[in-house]
DNA sequence: ATTACTAATCATCGAGTAG
DNA sequence: TCTACTCGATGATTAGTAA
C-alpha cells in the first residue's frame, strides 16, 4: 500500500528527516557556499551511520534540495535554492509558533512591475471589495517589493496567515481570481498587501495605498522600504 | 543491532518525525493551551494516517513532550515544558541559519542572584582571565537576567556558539569549572556575558562588568534590560 | 582514507478492527 | 463517532564490503 506521502504528492512537503538532514547542512555553513563534510563526520553529527548520512545525501540530490561537488576526495555540498526554501518553510513556521504577534515587519527592495498590477487595481469587481474591506480605494498602481534573505520567511508566515478575503469573479469573459489582503503601514500611510490565493511561488509583494506611494515618498527603484503589517 | 539514537541517547535530540509532531501540535496552538484534536484529523495534517498519528501521540507521551486531557471524546493535548524546550532548541537551529549576524539582542528580567557570581568573580584564577581577555576587571558581583519567551531560542544560540574561553582551573581544593565569555554592552558600557561550559540547563544570563550596573543605571529586580552581545 | 552498493535488520506505516 | 491494538507491508538503517 502506498502512503499518503507519495499519494498526495505534497510539493515541498519533505519527510522530516530530510530537511533535518538539510538543516544540519545548513548549519555547518551549506546554505551559502559549499562545505566540504565526510559522510562519516556527517553521519556523527546526524546520529546515524556513514551509510545512512551518504544516502541521505543521495537523496537529497535526487530531490534536487543539494548541490555536491564530489571532484575531491571528500565530497562538497551546498544546498540549492530549492532547499533553501524548504528551509524557510520551515523557519517561518518556527516564526509563527514563537513570534506569536500581530503585528509584522518586513522589508523589501522597491521594484518596477509589468503593468499588470494597474490593470487589476482598474477591475471594478476588486475596486469595490477594497473600498467596502479596506476603507480606501486603492490608487491605480501596486508598488511592487522584492522581498529577499531572512525576510522570506516572513513573507511565507503571510502565505500561512488567513488576512482579509477578496473573493474572485468574472468580468469581460476571463476570471478574475481571489485574493487576500492584509492591511499595513508604509511610513505611516495606510496600505494594504495583495496575495492571490493561487498563490504561484513569488518574492514579490505588492503594496497598494490610496497614494501614490512611490510618488509621495520618492521611492525608486532599488529602495530599501520597510512595511508594517497587521495580521 | 542498536541504533545510534539509543546508543548515543542523545539528550533531547529526539528523532525528525517528533520534532515534526510537535511543531504541527505547536502551529495549532498546543504551545499556550491544550487543542482538541483528533488522531484522524491531526493524521491529516501530518500527511499520516489516523492510526499513525494516534500512535505519534503516544510516543510523545511516553517521551514527556506533551500532557493530554483525554476525559472528552474528542483529545486534548498540549505541548510540556520539555516539548517546548525541544522546539525551541529545533528554533534555535533556524535562527542560527538565517539570521546570521555577528551581534544579536537579548531582553531579560533583572533578578537577585545568590550571592554565588560574587565568590566566583573573586577567584584570582577567574579575575586574571577576564582582565586579559576582556580588557577589563569586574566589578564582583554579577547582574542576573532572566530570559523567557522568544528569547530563550537566543540563549540557546549563545550556548551553540564559540565564545571567548575561560578554562577552568583549581584552587583552594576544589575544581572552577571552565566556560565562555561573550562582549556585550548593557546601555552602552561594556559588559559580558558568562556561561559556564557545563552548562546546566537554565534560563539565567550572568553579565559582568567593570562598573557595579545595577547601581549605575538604578536596575532594581524585574527591570527588563536589553543586552547587545557580539558573537 | 574516501563514497556507496547489497543484504539483512529493524522501525514505521496503514488496514483492519476492537473497545 | 473516538482511540489504539495487532500485524503484514513498506521504508529506513546498519554492517559488511567493494571500488
Amino acid at each position: 500500500m502506498k502512503r499518503l506521502w507519495d499519494v498526495v504528492g505534497m510539493p515541498g512537503a519533505l519527510k522530516p528527516y530530510h530537511i533535518d538532514t538539510l538543516k544540519h547542512i545548513a548549519l555547518r555553513g551549506g546554505a551559502k557556499d559549499f562545505v566540504s563534510m565526510s559522510s562519516r563526520e556527517f553521519g556523527e553529527a546526524l546520529g546515524v551511520s556513514q551509510q545512512s548520512a551518504s544516502q541521505r545525501i543521495l537523496e537529497l540530490l535526487n530531490e534536487g534540495l543539494i548541490q555536491r561537488d564530489l571532484a575531491t576526495r571528500r565530497q562538497r555540498v551546498k544546498i540549492s535554492a530549492k532547499g533553501l526554501e524548504a528551509l524557510q518553510r520551515e523557519y517561518a513556521d518556527y516564526l509563527r509558533i514563537f513570534e506569536t504577534r500581530d503585528r509584522m515587519a518586513i522589508t523589501g527592495k522597491a521594484m518596477s512591475g509589468l503593468g499588470e498590477g494597474a490593470f487589476y487595481m482598474k477591475q471594478k469587481g476588486y475596486k469595490d471589495q477594497f473600498r467596502r474591506k479596506l476603507g480606501f480605494e486603492p490608487y491605480e498602481g501596486t508598488l511592487n517589493l522584492k522581498v529577499s534573505g531572512a525576510d522570506l520567511s516572513k513573507l511565507m508566515i503571510l502565505h500561512g496567515e488567513r488576512g482579509t478575503p477578496i473573493d474572485g469573479f468574472e468580468a469581460g469573459g476571463r476570471t478574475f481570481g481571489g485574493a487576500k489582503v492584509f492591511k499595513a503601514r508604509l511610513k505611516g500611510v495606510d496600505c494594504a498587501v495583495i496575495l492571490p490565493i493561487r498563490t504561484h511561488h513569488t518574492d514579490v509583494l505588492e503594496v497598494i495605498s490610496k497614494e501614490f506611494l512611490r510618488a509621495k515618498f520618492n521611492i525608486v527603484d532599488g529602495d530599501a522600504v520597510e512595511l508594517h503589517m497587521d495580521l
